[in-house]
This record gives C-alpha cells, structure tokens and sequence, in this order.
DNA sequence: GTCTATATGCTGATAGAC
DNA sequence: GTCTATCAGCATATAGAC
C-alpha cells in the first residue's frame, strides 16, 4: 500500500538533512543526488538551482521557527508562569531540531542577500509588529502593578533568546571539548533549562 | 624609515583579515593573493597548505581570547565586582573585534578536527583545571558565607558566556533585520552590557 | 521524467624557469 | 624568493537523447 514518492519531494528532504548538518556551502548538488539516487542533473531539473533549492527549504525552517515563538504568546494566571512556560516552549522546541540554531544563523550571518530576505518578508510584516505590541503592552502593564522590574521588554526577549539559543550553539563545544556522552548532553540540557528559568524569573523580580 | 614588511608577514595578515570575515571555506588562497599583490603559488611557497596556514592564524585568535578569561580571573573586593568587572572585560574585548565569536564558532562546529585539537592542546592542559578549580573554591566559599545563591559555578559561566557571547553573534542579525546604525549598535552594546550585568549580579543573590 | 554527456569555471597544489 | 604554467578535481548548470 505504499506509495512510492515522488523524485520531486524525495530531492527535498534529502537536502534539506544535508543543508541541515552541512551547511549551505559545504553541500554540493551531487551529494544530494548521490543521496537521492538519481542523477545531479534531476536536481537541477526540478529546482533550477541550487540556491533555489536552498530558499524553499530555508523559508519552511524560519516560519516553523517563528510559529513556535508566535505560540508562546499566549493567556498565563501570571506573567511569571508566562515567562517559564515560553522558556520551556522554546528549549522543547530546540531540543527536537538542535542544529536548527546553528544552522539559521550560519546562513543569516554568511549571506546579507538572506538578513534582507527576511527583513522584508517577516519582520516588516503587521504579524510580527503585533507580537511585540502585545508582549509590550503586558509588560508595561506587570510594571506599573508593581510585580515586575524596570526592564525594557527588548532585554527580556534578547535575555532568553541569549540564554536558550546559545545552549544549543554550543552544543558540539560542551560535548566534544569536554567528552561528553549523549546521556551527559540530555542531562545537561534539563538542567540548563531549569537554571535558565530561574535566572530569568529572579532577574525580572522588582 | 618604513621598512618593506616581508612576504611573508603580508600573506599572513591578509589572510587573517578574510578569514575572519568570511571563514576558512568562503575564502581561497587566490583571493589572498590578489589582495597581498602577489601570486598564488607564493602564498602556498610559504605556508605550504591553505589549512597550516589557517591553524597558525586560529591557534593565535584562540590563544588570545582564553588570554582574556585568564586575566579576568583576579582579586576584588568582593565577588560581586568580580563578576561584574569579568563581563565588563569580555564586554569591552569582543567589542574591539565583533566577529571573532562568530569566526570562532563556525570553525568549531563545522569541523570536528578543530575541537579535537582544541580540547587536546587546550582544554586539557593544567592551566584551565586550574582556573576552573580556584573559580569553583570561591563560589563555594561565597555560598559558604551565605553571600550568594546556590548555584553551581559551571551555570554561572554559561550564562555569562551564553549573555556575552550571544549579543556579539547576533549584532549583524539586530542590525540588518532592525536596520540600525552603526551608532545604534554602539548604543545597543553598551546597554546590552549594563543590562547583562544587572541581570547576572540579581540572579546571584541568595 | 530521467538519463548521459559536456561546458565552464574555480579550487588547492605543484613543477620548473629565472 | 617570486614568477608562469599547468595539473587534477570538483562545483553548478545546461543540452539533448530516450
């Protein structure tokens, strides 16, 4: 019952796994064919070109990235159990796709044609402006109440982002330069999420 | 009186300047040359492989930036200005050379030699058992005197590390994707470095 | 839709003249 | 020490047979 998918599709997950682990640069149209099973020049056939190839996957990683964030804004008794839950949102996220950091910000960082891409098509766009309208908003209003510190809602988003992104950065560090196993690296990373939390909430504690 | 900078010194500088801001694999011995005004053949007269030539230029940047965490590692008053002057230190490094986390990272995580030969000529030495050890002992004494939370002394430099870091990696993100200045980043450094201080300091206390 | 064959260009590296 | 010339290899992309 099976149905054999089609070479089109098949193409794309195989490069999204390698773009995923490699990198753009450092994977080439053959090692993805090679992969598929067919020929290089199908690869071409069905999506020009490379970078072509690239930007579709690309995009589907930003979006599903951003759904995750745009998510995490959501009803909370409080705005501390608001916080904590976005943080455990994100490093849950994260640990299901660990190189998902790495990767967006390879790209992000080596290609300025990839910053201004994003720029105009996301963050230009109401959605995003809302999003932090809101989350704005709710700060304010948790400061003037008197239950949260003098803290721009700007910090507080670039804190956690700080704290939970760079974990799965450096992932590869802390295992290979300090030789640990797959069971260290699970550990450590429950354990950072629980150290990021309280850190968090005890720095937005008036 | 200005004496000819040989060769040999030139080829090196320059191909310092394009890794750094374009990485191992994004730039070519050819480039080098081009740059330098002289031809291929002598940059690989010189350094042999493109690779030697890369290590010698990695092992310097690496050895001067674990320099900057040694020399963090000093008397105060208190352990409160202790840290506070260690952020402000790596704070004030990493501004005069915004790239070099990223520069760092990406040789790191996309070559797994790199680690290898980083936590055997590194890691493992001595000295940072030693650093690490005289750091733990005064964490525990702090908590001892129930000067500060109890929290384990490898935490404490992730999260640093994570909030340092993390600004610099992302300042080309924050500046394109936000469509800053050049001022507003300067600005955007300077706040970023009071609030991380603010934050770590209140997530120490008991 | 899938293949073979090929064009064109760039890379790192080496041999050998001067 | 610096050059010219060249090699082999791999890349992306396309043309054309089936």
């Amino acid at each position: 019952m099976e149905t054999k998918e089609p070479m089109e599709l098949r193409i794309r997950e195989v490069a999204q796994e390698l773009f995923f682990n490699q990198g753009f640069a450092a994977t080439s149209t053959t090692q993805i064919a090679h992969e598929v099973g067919c020929t290089q020049a199908l690869v071409h056939y069905y999506y020009r070109t490379k970078e072509n190839l690239f930007r579709q996957i690309f995009l589907e990683q930003i979006e599903a990235a951003l759904g995750v964030i745009g998510r995490s804004l959501h009803e909370t008794e409080s705005f501390e159990t608001f916080i904590s839950g976005a943080i455990s949102m994100y490093f849950d996220a994260l640990s299901s796709n660990p190189r998902l950091p790495y990767f967006v910000l390879e790209e992000l960082v080596s290609n300025p044609d990839r910053r201004r891409y994003l720029r105009e098509n996301f963050v230009k766009k109401p959605a995003y402006a809302i999003f932090y309208m809101q989350f704005d908003t709710l700060v304010k209003s948790e400061q003037k109440a008197g239950r949260l510190a003098n803290v721009e809602s700007f910090d507080i988003l670039m804190s956690i982002a700080s704290l939970t992104v760079f974990t799965f950065l450096s992932l590869p560090l802390y295992q290979d330069l300090l030789e640990r196993t797959d069971t260290d690296v699970q550990n450590f990373l429950a354990h950072r999420k629980r150290e990021i939390t309280r850190l968090v909430l005890q720095g937005l504690r008036p």
